[in-house]
DNA sequence: GTCTATAAATTGATAGAC
DNA sequence: GTCTATCAATTTATAGAC
C-alpha cells in the first residue's frame, strides 16, 4: 500500500462519484426527481446500484450533492463578475449576462431547480436557497433602478425579476426553440433606451 | 328501479368523481405527479382505492381528467373575454387581466401545468396544448404591438410572454408573498406610458 | 473499488363481498 | 356504489463475493 496508490484511489473515487452525480442530475432534470429511479441513475452512470449506495446514502443524498456542487460553481461565477462602480445600465447588462451565463453553463441544474421550487416538500434546503437569492436580487435591482431614476424602483425590480424568470423558464423548457441571444439583446436595448 | 333513482345515481357518481379529481389535482399540484400515490389521492378524497379505480383507470387517467376539465373551463373564460376592436393598449390590458383571472380561478391547476411543461415524458398531450397556446398568444401579442407602433413587435411579444410567464410562475410558487395586483397594475401602466 | 443476488417496503391495480 | 383484502410489479436499500 504505497502512498501513491492512495492518491490513485481518491481519483477513482471522485471520478465515480462525479459520474453518478452527473447521471442523477440529467435524469432528475429530465424526468423529475420523484420519477427517477436509483436503478436508472446507476445504469446511466454505467455502475451498479451497489456502488451507488456505497457513495451515496440514497436518492435524497444525491440531490443534496447536486445542489451543493452547483452552488459552489455558482458562487465562483458570481465572484468573478462582481460589479464595479459602473453606470447603472451597464451593471444591469452585466447582471443579465451573468444570469444567463450561469444558466447556460449548467442548464439541467437550472431546469431541476425550477421544478423543485414549484413543488413542495422535496427539499426545504432548496427553498431557503432560492428565497434568499431572490430577495438579494430584488434588493440589488431596486438599487440600480433607483440610480437610473426610475420612479418606482421596487416595482420595476419585481418586473425585471419576472422577465428574467420568464425568459429562463422558456429557455430551459425548450432551449432549441427559444431565441435567447436575440431576446437578451432586445432586453438590454429596452433598458438603455428607456 | 324507478327513473328518478337513475338521476340520483348519476349525481352521486359525478360527485364522487369530482371529489376524487379535486383531491388528485391538489396533490399533483403540491407534491408533483410522480410523487403522488393513488392511495394518497383516495385518502384525501375520502374514498377507497377500489372506488377510485372504479371511476378512473389509473393515475394517468386522473391527470387526463384534470387537464380536460380545466381546459373546458378555460375555454369558457376565453370566449367571454373575446376582445372587440378596442384601442390596442386596452386589448393588452384585457389579455393581462384574462391571464391572471384564469390562473387565479384555478391556481393548483396552473401550478401543475408549470411542472408538466418543465419535465418531459409525462404527457405529450400537455406539451401539445401549451405549445399551440403559446404560439397563438405570441401571434396575437405581435399583432397588438404592431398596432401600437412598436418597432420590433415580435421581440416585444416574446418579452411580454416572458413577463407573464415569470409573474405567473412566481405567483403560483409563492402566492402569499407575491404582490400580484400591484405588479399587474404596474405592468399595465408601463405599457400605456411607453 | 465494484458487482451480483437478495431482502424489505412501497405502490399501482384487481377481485370479490356487501 | 362502495369497501376490504389481496396480487403483482417496481423500487429502495443491504449483504456478501470477487
Amino acid at each position: 500500500m504505497s502512498p501513491r496508490s492512495k492518491e490513485q484511489l481518491e481519483i477513482i473515487r471522485s471520478e465515480s462519484k462525479a459520474k453518478i452525480l452527473d447521471a442523477a442530475l440529467h435524469l432528475f432534470s429530465q424526468k423529475g426527481y420523484a420519477a427517477t429511479t436509483v436503478s436508472a441513475i446507476a445504469q446511466r452512470a454505467g455502475v451498479s446500484k451497489g456502488l451507488l449506495y456505497n457513495y451515496f446514502s440514497g436518492k435524497n443524498d444525491l440531490l443534496h450533492g447536486i445542489v451543493h456542487q452547483a452552488m459552489d460553481i455558482g458562487e465562483e461565477i458570481l465572484q468573478t463578475s462582481q460589479a464595479q462602480s459602473a453606470p447603472p445600465h451597464q451593471i444591469l447588462c452585466q447582471i443579465i449576462d451573468g444570469v444567463f451565463f450561469a444558466i447556460d453553463s449548467n442548464r439541467p441544474f437550472w431546469k431541476l431547480l425550477f421544478q423543485l421550487t414549484i413543488q413542495e416538500g422535496v427539499m426545504d434546503m432548496v427553498k431557503d436557497l432560492t428565497t434568499k437569492q431572490q430577495a438579494e436580487q430584488l434588493r440589488m435591482a431596486t438599487a440600480i433602478f433607483e440610480d437610473m431614476g426610475i420612479e418606482e424602483p421596487s416595482k420595476e425590480a419585481y418586473l425585471f425579476a419576472a422577465i428574467l424568470d420568464g425568459m429562463a423558464l422558456q429557455y430551459v423548457a425548450l432551449p432549441q426553440e427559444y431565441p435567447l441571444q436575440q431576446q437578451i439583446q432586445y432586453l438590454k436595448e429596452r433598458y438603455v433606451k428607456k
